[in-house]
Parts: structure tokens; sequence; C-alpha cells
RNA sequence: GGCGCAUUCGUCUAGAGGCCCAGGACACGGCCCUCUCAAGGCCGAGACACGGGUUCGAAUCCCGUAUGCGCUACCA
């Protein structure tokens, strides 16, 4: 189609309004598929053209998320590109040549109507008959509109929609759609403060920029007709749309809030980061809300995988609910990939925050411990911290199995005292087979005897596997907590 | 109100007329494994929104209804 050229030119616009939104991240994301898999180009475009709904830093959290994510830009912001400027607000020049042509060529006209004063026409016309809108403030005698130019108005421009037939359009995921010409208002293409609207802007943009793909999301789809009647009259070869459905709350009721993500539903990606998503778990993740393979049988992908199997041509029509538990879930398999100094790395900032100071070479010995026990990131300081600082005392009560007797647990934790003092060599394998021999020679149930060390070494009922733990804690603490708990069930 | 889109297990989905009394996955329940917790294995329950057509035959095609959603801004 156009530019047969390029195999694929994708782009992802967002306006820096807020944070980077999951709904965003799936759209670069298919489009940075594409573009890997057909060794096309990815680009980033910012949309700033609301000076009004502008907000500081969200620029930033756009491009650090996306950076985290991996999906690198071919061309945009901070890396350049032959289509630049990349940035709409710095585009007003382009825009306004544009403008010039359709107004030269009857497709496009000014009007010098406030905007309250369409609010007014459109509620006096009503909402149901765009046709006599259209025709109201196209037909401002020419008196009027010089007096307003002298009066220092500025105008705005709107373009002509055609008044009969319809426009027949066509969306790569649902087909040929009709929609009646006579339905449509005419779009304000040029704000009278001088900078685009959407509907102008990104034709133009894509049209120059060479997009070949257009994805974008459904609330787009109702201005698909008069986004092509605006190619049209600009002449240029319209690209392939792709509008992507909404995502949905988990109950797959409401629909997500789109500006603002709460603790119980996370939709912004520097949120999940946060909570110790892994960014090729959340790639996963994202993926398939919308997309499955024609065999429809596979969940789990590596990057590499994905960019093998993903076709722009199966994206789903229907909006998808959010999964979280699929996203833990996905989570927690991504993690169990990872090579374990890798893991050891990623775990590094969450043992920081959570006031650790560790390297990854500190934690990497523990790290096969909790690798396959953990579903996100954050959930290993529970798992680690008594490695790094010692536990609060244990309680007396977990430390004494059911049917055993305090006495008892002194005997055993004496016993164990006795066997792990003169254990050589201090790892897991040796460890285990002392301690299991130690309690069959005693009689204990070796069930018994791994929770009294577990709780007397880590304070938990839950820890992780004793006998690589107990290698990891090294003899000296190892003995110095086993003492404590015993100053505990006898008091001197 | 107008215009448009969507509708398969609770959720994500496979299915493009017979292969489907509908397959996979998450979650859920049970069992197994087991030093706790996980991970893993096995088993189970669970869906074609409804109504008409078309056809020898429909989850798949057509029409209607219902429901949900979007757009209807000098926001994107």
């Amino acid at each position: 189609m156009t530019n047969a050229s390029n195999p694929f030119r994708g782009r992802v616009a967002p306006s820096p309004t807020g944070f980077l939104h999951i709904a965003v991240a799936r759209a670069a994301l298919y489009n940075w598929l594409s573009a890997r898999k057909l060794g096309g180009q990815f680009i980033l475009r910012i949309e700033d053209t609301d000076r009004a709904r502008y907000v500081e830093g969200s620029l930033d959290n756009i491009k650090s998320g996306l950076r985290w994510l991996g999906l690198d830009w071919d061309e945009g912001p901070d890396v350049g590109g032959p289509y630049g400027p990349y940035v709409q607000s710095e585009r007003l020049p382009i825009y306004h040549e544009y403008i010039q042509k359709l107004l030269a060529s009857g497709h496009a006209y000014e009007t010098y109507y406030s905007k309250e004063e369409l609010d007014a026409i459109r509620e006096e016309v009503g909402e149901a008959d765009p046709v006599t809108f259209n025709r109201r403030i196209q037909s401002m005698p020419e008196e009027e509109k010089a007096r307003r130019r002298a009066a220092g108005v500025k105008p705005a421009v709107l373009f002509k929609m055609p008044e009969d037939g319809e426009t027949v359009v066509y969306d790569e995921i649902r087909g040929e759609i009709r929609f009646p010409n006579k339905s449509l208002r005419d779009p304000v293409l040029l704000k009278s403060d001088g900078f685009p609207t959407y509907h102008f802007a990104a034709m133009v943009d894509d049209g120059l920029m060479k997009i070949t793909d257009v994805l974008r999301g459904v609330e787009w789809l109702p201005s698909l007709p008069l986004h092509v009647q605006v190619i049209q009259a600009l002449g240029w070869e319209t690209p392939r749309f792709y509008h992507l459905s909404l995502f949905l709350d988990p109950s797959g009721k409401g629909k997500m809030s789109k500006r603002k993500g709460s603790n119980e539903y996370p939709i912004f990606v520097h949120q999940l980061r946060e909570m110790g998503y892994l960014p090729e778990a959340l790639l996963n993740w994202i993926a398939l809300m919308g997309w499955a393979e024609a065999s429809g049988d596979r969940e789990v992908y590596t990057i590499p995988e994905l960019i093998q199997a993903f076709d722009l041509g199966r994206v789903r029509a229907a909006p998808a609910a959010v999964d979280y538990d699929k996203a833990e879930w996905l989570n927690g398999v991504h993690i169990r990939m990872l090579a374990p100094d890798d893991l050891a790395r990623r775990l590094v900032p969450f043992m920081q925050a959570a006031g650790f100071d560790v390297t990854a070479e500190g934690i990497a010995p523990m790290v096969p411990l909790i690798q396959e026990r953990i579903a996100n990131l954050t959930e290993a300081v529970d798992l680690l911290d008594f490695f790094f600082v010692t536990p609060p005392a244990p309680d007396p009560a977990e430390l004494t199995p059911k049917k055993l007797t305090p006495a008892e647990v002194v005997s055993e934790l004496l016993a164990a005292r006795e066997t792990l003092a003169g254990l050589e060599p201090f790892d897991a394998a040796s460890i285990e087979a002392a301690l299991r021999g130690m309690a069959q020679a005693r009689g204990i149930k070796p069930g018994d005897l791994f929770t009294i060390l577990r709780v007397a070494l880590s304070s938990k009922r839950v820890a992780p596997p004793l006998f690589g733990a107990i290698a990891c804690l090294g003899r000296t603490t190892t003995l110095a907590r086993i003492d404590r708990a015993l100053g505990i069930l006898q008091p001197a």
C-alpha cells in the first residue's frame, strides 16, 4: 500500500498528559514487535498540541517507561530521525503550510465563531443534526467575518465534510465500516491559538513520516471517516488502520480508569515496575490481552519468541479485562526462567529499598533458594531478610511443634547444635544428611526437627529450604541463633 | 438523541460451516510430591448473550433484540 519500499513504519504517539498507561504500552509493543519482525521502524512521536493539558514530568515518565520495557524507538525524541522534529509543538510551521493548501483547495474554511458561540449553535441545532450545524457555521456573512477580523478575532480552521453519501473505511481488525457522511460534524483542524488538533496534526505527521500502519485506540474509530477524508484532501495514500480495543477492569464490566491507577488496579507502567514485575513478563502479559496465536495454546513467550510469533493480523476486536492473576503467574514464570545471577542483580534495588545494604554478589548464594518461591521481586525481601539481619526473637510457641514439650525441643536443639558444630563440609547436602541421620537416631520426626530449626534460625514459619539456608547463614550465625532459641526456652 | 464498535468457561483466549455434546491458560476445588512455603505432576468443575433465518449441517453466514462500550470538544 503506502510506501511499498517500507515493510513497516509504525508509531506510538502519546500526549504528555499523564503517566505511561498500559494501553499505550500495548500499542507501543505491537508496533515495536511488528517493526522488529518485519525489519521496519518504530517511531515515537509526542502529541503535545494541547497546552492546557500538559503535565510536567509526563514526558520523562513515558520515555523512561518505554526504555525500561525495552521498547526502543528508531526515530523520535532524543534519537532524531529523517522526518523530525518528532514533537508536534515544534512542527507548527508544517501544519500551517498544509492548512493553507486545504484552504486553497476549498477543503477547509475559516470560522470566526468563538467556542462559546459554537457550543450554543450546537445546542440549538441538536446533537442529531450535524449537517444543519455545518451549514450554519459555514454561512457567516463575509462582512461579519471582516468585522471580527478587524476586531482582532483569530479564526479557527474547520474541515468541510461531504454532506451526502457515505465514507467507506477499512479497519484491519474489523474490516469494512461505512459511515453516513451526514452524521459527521465539520471538525476543527486548526485552533484559533494556532495549534492543530489531533485530527489534523496526526494525519499530517503520519503522512509526512511515511507511516504505513497506524495503531491507536478504538476511541478513534468514529473519527476514521473524517481522517480518511482529510488524508484524501491532502492527496495522500491511506495507511492501514488498526483500532485497538479498550482495557476493562478485572471484573470485565467497567472500563479501566484512563487517567488514574489505584493500588488495587495499577495501570501505569511505573506502578507495575515498583510492584516487582519484570519488563519481559509485563510485555508478555500485555501482548496476550488482545492477541493470540492461531493455535491459542501458548502463553509464555520470551521477547525473541514474541517477535517471531506476533502478527498484527491476529489482534482481536473485543475489549479485554485486565487480569492481574495472570500477570502475577507470568511474572513468576519469567522469574524462574532467569539465570540466578541475573535475578540477583534485579533483586538488589528492591532489597535496598527495604533497607538492606546488599550487593548482587551478596545475595547470589540465596537466590536459588527463593527463585521458584516468588511471583514478584518485592516478595524476595521477606524471604531473605533474616540472612542479613538478626530477626526478632522467635515465639516459644512456634518453636514447639504440637505433641512436643519445650524440654524436648531444648534437647533436640542441643543435639542439633552438636551435630552442626563439627560438621564438615558445611554445605546443604552434608547438613541434610547429618540432620536426617540425627532425627532417625533420636527417633524424632524429621519434619518436627526441621520446623524447630527453621523457627530458631529465621523466626518464621515460612522460610526458604532449611539446609540451603543453614549453609548460607554459616556455622557461626547458625549456632548463635540456636543458642538464642535455647535461651528463650530455658531462661537462665 | 445520532453514529459506530463489541459479545465463546469468572478472566485471557483457540475456533474463520461438518475435525467442537467447543481446545489451551490464569484463577478455583481435589489428589500426588514434600522440611515450611512454593514450584511441579494428575484429576475436576466451568462458556458459544437471546430470537429468527440461510444450510443436509452454524460458535462460525444474514437479520433483529438485548447488554456493554466508544464517539458526538478550538482534549487526545
